[in-house]
DNA sequence: GTTCTATTTTGATTATGTCAAATGTGTTCG
DNA sequence: CGAACACATTTGACATAATCAAAATAGAAC
């Protein structure tokens, strides 16, 4: 039930020419058992809380690599630091004004690009992403406090 | 030709209770006269380099004193630092990814939300910001060199 | 003009991300 | 198997972005 999952993920690599070492195993497996999105220090956090010492920087090398084989997508969400997940089906995103929280949104189409371009554009699209933002249930009823 | 826009300005401070400062307007007028997308970092560098003296975190709370009251909006681009615009009519943006121009993309409806969530959500919804993401014309063309 | 309070300023601090050189480790090939 | 090469990781310094608290300043109302 993981290993077809890892088997995947060295085949991917290996494709792509980059090398599959525990470090990319690690961060890979992290993201996608733990799910949602999480910054660069967050999995750095979390692995060492794990017991795996590893620099700040071998993360950034990882992610980097891995968004750059499409084994992970950075979302977008906002400014800020970036967000990364395991890059499953294309979808779009949902961020609460209030407590800041992220949702998936499912793409009607599931693939990129989705969203028919209006009208013409300075060059090609191959990927159109949404971000809707509003105010979750959770901070709607209850309003202020959560996180302001 | 300017006084309108001005005048506009300084009413939506003080409904906003917010006070007219020479800070805020010039702020403002900075990134309306120039237009497009910009970091807070270009705008301290903008207006000292015109001469006046102007601390960063001044302009931090400026943008954010703006944004709060709809003056300004902040662009949606990906992870990084944060784009103030002027919050004239909804759109969206076009970022080539090779030399990481923003470009302006009319919104078909014109007005938030433009577009229909698909399904259900977990909270209201009163935005809908889309990032187009390509290979612009100018890069497509000569490929490298440009960014990379 | 005086007063009250929002705003600006100052300086320190945290978060986030990048660079370059040294070290370590998969992988391949003899 | 084991040596060698190239790719990865590590280290530590550095660059950029943003936030905080408290003191100084300047709108706006009287």
């Amino acid at each position: 039930m993981d290993s077809s999952k890892s088997k995947e993920l060295e085949e991917r690599l290996r494709e792509a020419g980059l090398r599959v070492t525990a470090t990319r195993v690690e961060v890979y497996e992290f993201l996608r058992e733990l799910g949602g999105h999480h910054s660069v220090d967050d999995i750095f956090k979390a692995l060492t809380e794990r017991g795996h010492k590893i620099p700040r920087m071998t993360v950034y090398n990882v992610v980097t690599d891995l968004e750059g084989v499409g084994l992970l997508m950075c979302a977008d969400a906002g400014p800020g630091r970036a967000l990364y997940e395991v890059a499953d089906v294309w979808h779009h995103h949902y961020v609460c004004r209030v407590c800041g929280t992220i949702f998936d949104v499912p793409c009607l189409v599931g693939e990129k690009p989705c969203l028919t371009p209006p009208g013409t554009l300075p060059g090609s699209v191959d990927e159109a992403q949404v971000i809707f933002r509003g105010v979750c249930r959770d901070c709607s009823g209850s309003e202020k406090g959560v996180n302001e």
